[in-house]
DNA sequence: CTGAAAGCGCTAACAT
DNA sequence: ATGTTAGCGCTTTCAG
């Protein structure tokens, strides 16, 4: 301890705290003493004394994917400056299908974090409610009744994105999503409404997993199969990335011989070379809303629960055309 | 407390941890109750009471980079089933240049880990030190004179890119990097070496960060001005991904007009459209490495620094060709 | 096998 | 403006 500097222990906490109460004299001391001495204070400590912890837990499903990079960066911004900081935990989409947040969230809770945000937490609603009850939780991206959430509209996304295939003059659309997962269905939903309403038979491939290489084995099946299709939606970028690759090997052309069409816009899927059609949710924007609502969660626990919904963007670059021989 | 259980703190402890000394039917009991009243152990609390914290602070200098979701997916591997968790930093490359890892080092000896393991840790090797001294250092990715080390040979890696893009008859090839950190010189000192034996001048033109942006900004003036480079070797695939962005804007085929290559071969290297010659890190293998020597770390905090240094690979892609008209 | 007591490094009243 | 005194929720000797 720092205590040699011939002050209280009190003083040294207020004065790393800047806490009114300490002659600037005996703060400046005190600092030095410290930087001297290679003292640090112990925020475990200070948390565990204080009984309430300055800390969100971020859990996020999947670094590779860039989206969650987006609601990080979000994250941090609307926290700069609040003194709160973050503890990050990643889940394994990888493993046993990426199901259940299980380990990573519980670590979040052992950690006695004040709130956790959950981006794209997966697993039945059950578990979530679980954790949500031992500390307040805020969602991201996916909508839970009774617990804040910051997400946006996957229908109208979803909607936007066939409605642009069937403008395109496109008939045979599959989509292609992952596990079923509650709290993942809506751009399901809303890609089979659509082709309902166009009169067209919707086909739904759900790959093992949400990432790039479930989605380019699926796809290869889907393509080399009978009456293969000339557009497909994936549920997210990654995916998309994944179909593109699996059309390649089988020398189909994007998008002369296959439209495809992504979901989240990350910055991959602007670069020369890919240039995907895509639907923005702007991420970065979904993480400092979820930042805010943290904090606010954080002052006050007992608060009514934040339910806001975005409308997400199509973008339209060259991943998308109409189909191949049109109909003559 | 789940002291309500009949029996005293010291057992409940126990059984969490299935220590011996419990028998099989009161930790059951134990388990039982805790679960009915939702009690869970405080990490915090019983890390402070340790004092030696089961936690490894993973610092990683950018999320959008994807080698550094690989690394992380390298150190959970390598941590996985010893009880150890891993909390993470972020660096913020974006901000006032990306230089010093300041506050999220900072954060992790405030939480009091046990070994911090650095991902291309910035800024000057000083910092580092007084970091180190607080508690073990692991650097991924960069040599630091008596501390664990795990990298990958960069003088190595750059000869080859260099030489490959020599051996394509090439002439005119800038080495484009990012702000001189120590540390970070390994690969333009090779560049430079491997056109000096070449009877070549070199370039090396840096951007103030080691970003897409940053590198696409640099391009584009690189290749505006006079005496354009015929290929192009950048510090890392995100920069090279800029340099082909701003190649793209002004008209510029890669390879045919521009040969371009990374480093890192990140997934997105090697994907359908982009293809982009690189040079393999393996950074799984690294991050688990660095996992491992935490791991050793923790145990025993003063062996013999470990110096780990791997043979990177060149991955010869698309993106680079004999530069355009060939003398004749 | 089980329990009592001390203490980890801090914060938060409550004095002085 | 500064010092005192209790804990925070756990782990750890050391005795029953």
């Amino acid at each position: 301890m720092a205590r040699e500097v011939g002050v209280s222990r009190t003083l040294v906490s207020f004065a790393f705290r800047n806490a009114p109460g300490v002659s600037e004299e005996t703060r400046h001391a005190i600092l030095e003493a410290a930087r001297r001495l290679g003292y640090r204070p112990n925020r475990i400590a200070a948390d565990l004394a204080r009984k309430r912890a300055a800390t969100v837990g971020l859990y996020l499903l999947d670094l590779h994917n860039e989206v969650y990079a987006d609601i990080f960066a979000g994250v941090r911004e609307a926290l700069e400056g609040s003194g709160v900081r973050v503890i990050l935990s990643v889940g394994d989409v990888r493993r046993r299908g990426g199901a259940e947040p299980g380990d990573e969230v519980e670590s979040l809770l052992e950690a006695r974090v004040g709130v956790i945000i959950a981006a794209t937490l997966t697993g039945p609603d059950a578990s979530l409610r679980e954790a949500a009850a031992a500390v307040p939780l805020v969602s991201v991206a996916r909508r839970i009744e009774g617990v804040d959430s910051i997400y946006s509209d996957d229908a109208a996304g979803a909607r936007a994105a066939t409605g642009h295939l069937l403008d395109l003059g496109h008939t045979r659309i599959v989509h292609l999503t992952g596990p079923r997962w509650e709290g993942h269905t809506e751009r399901q939903r809303a890609y089979r409404e659509a082709m309902h309403d166009a009169g067209l038979p919707p086909r739904v491939v759900a790959a093992p997993e949400f990432t790039f290489e479930a989605a380019q084995a699926a796809a290869a099946r889907i393509l080399e199969g009978p009456d293969r299709p000339t557009a497909v939606f994936a549920h997210n970028d990654q995916m998309a990335l994944g179909v593109r690759e699996a059309a390649e090997a089988l020398g189909l052309r994007v998008p002369e011989d296959l439209s495809v069409v992504g979901y989240d816009d990350s910055r991959i899927a602007r670069l020369a070379g890919i240039r995907l059609t895509s639907v923005d949710l702007d991420a970065h924007a979904l993480g400092s809303a979820a930042g805010a609502a943290a904090l606010a969660r954080l002052a006050d626990p007992s608060g009514p629960a934040v339910d806001r919904c975005s409308a997400p963007r199509l973008v339209v670059r060259t991943s998308t055309a109409p189909p191949p021989q049109p109909r003559r």
